[in-house]
DNA sequence: CGGAGATTTGACCATTTGGTCAAAAGCAAG
DNA sequence: CTTGCTTTTGACCAAATGGTCAAATCTCCG
């Protein structure tokens, strides 16, 4: 799995104020960010304290200021470069395959990929959950014409009868639900499940998960007779 | 739905120092949890202001420690009372009915639950999220055997045909993971679905989901032939 | 009324924390 | 070495915040 900062911003080396590149590998900037994602994604952005993100990034506090303006503009980078990951693994949906392959890559990318960058989910739930306040607009901006248009793919696929009739972006929200779960509450699934070896019996089970879920969303290879609708007295979609 | 308080503690009135009950129907204290229930889930325990949630609850700060000890023994009592809540809301699992119907059931008890009461459910996310510091050994202890115990309702419909060979402790963390992500994740959700009637186009939206959730368990009213196990490649349980 | 205990409050405090600043290194080029 | 810049730092500060306390107010009851 490659490094975090090349998923997200491949090439990009800071610059000084002149615009003179920096020499060492990875920017003092990026060093600070990293940690910066460690310590918010750990406390929170309230929680955190901007010292001790300065001695996780090895360097003082007024010496990451000097990097950074303030403590809200350094949120704001590493918030917005979480997000950024999190829209990049979003990645596309293969629509040349069956469904549920296609699907299931997809999942099994998003569960790797939250479980391989806990912090980076966890602060985006937090975030959200928070109400989303700086990434809101990003989110409208981005996620949602993301999810308009991938979701015409899921449409085809319900109107070849490969895909049982749930609203699109429900589907979405329903697989990043499960997918995100794993990172965000492996306290409580680590409580309940007593495992001494999180990753292993995770990564064990999981498949299981992913069977339900494609199955849930009713998605097969090809078209298929009596496995979808049933129409319900509940309205679906 | 009932007050939260008389659902937690149903008919525990608080008590003065020396035992004797105060007289207002509600408490000061059960008004200041309330308060700083709201607060605490909105900005987090870091975010939260003291002075803010005596505002909140309608006294001064002073008046408001004078009640509760301090910033973290508040925290606590609210937190253990929301884990109560969610605890109780596990409820049972019918297990004298089918599978399908009281999966359903169970399942539209949470999402009311979730949405009725988002800020518990906020809380109770960030909790977790952050490690589940306080409930922690809670989760161990009330609700790892409660997942146990009704796993053991999943083992018996697996046995019998009626359920997916899903991990029974997984199945109840698709379950919650999808329950929640409702209450949770609404900002995500409506920036994506921009609606601006939140609550109306999710009870419209949920019903699908809840199918989906039963179709992917494989939950089914009398024993099946072919809509189960399957047996792929990947190992399930 | 009088008084004992519960309640409420404003003033106050110690500590923490984000942020500033001037001065001190580094450091490359002339 | 000097000059001019970038980087680094320790000292410092104003504001915020959790918590304390003694005094004031209320409440109930004899």
């Amino acid at each position: 799995m490659p490094d975090i900062q090349s998923i997200v911003w491949p090439g990009q080396s800071q610059a000084g104020t002149d615009g003179k590149a920096v020499g060492s590998r990875t920017s003092p900037r990026e060093h600070i960010i990293a940690a910066a994602t460690r310590i918010f994604s750990r406390k929170g952005y309230d929680g955190a304290r901007v010292d001790e993100i300065a001695r996780e990034a090895g360097l003082s506090k007024a010496n990451l200021l000097y990097y950074c303006k303030s403590k809200k503009a350094l949120y704001r980078l590493v918030i917005e470069r979480v997000l950024n990951l999190w829209l990049d693994a979003l990645g596309d949906i293969a629509d040349d395959v069956n469904p549920a392959e296609a699907i299931r890559t997809y999942v099994n990318r998003k569960i790797e990929l939250s479980r391989y960058y806990p912090e980076a989910s966890r602060l985006f739930a937090m975030e959200v959950i928070g109400g989303a306040p700086v990434i809101g607009t990003h989110l409208t901006n981005h996620l949602r014409p993301w999810v308009a248009d991938k979701g015409r793919v899921f449409e085809r696929w319900q109107s070849e009868g490969r895909m049982a009739r749930v609203d699109p972006a429900h589907a979405f929200f329903m697989i990043w639900a499960v997918t995100q779960t794993y990172a965000d509450f492996e306290a409580q699934i680590q409580a309940v499940t007593g495992t001494s070896n999180y990753d292993a019996d995770i990564y064990a089970a999981t498949d299981g998960v992913v069977d339900a879920l494609i199955r849930g969303l009713g998605l097969t290879d090809a078209p298929v007779r009596e496995n979808i609708p049933k129409k319900q007295t509940s309205r679906v979609n």
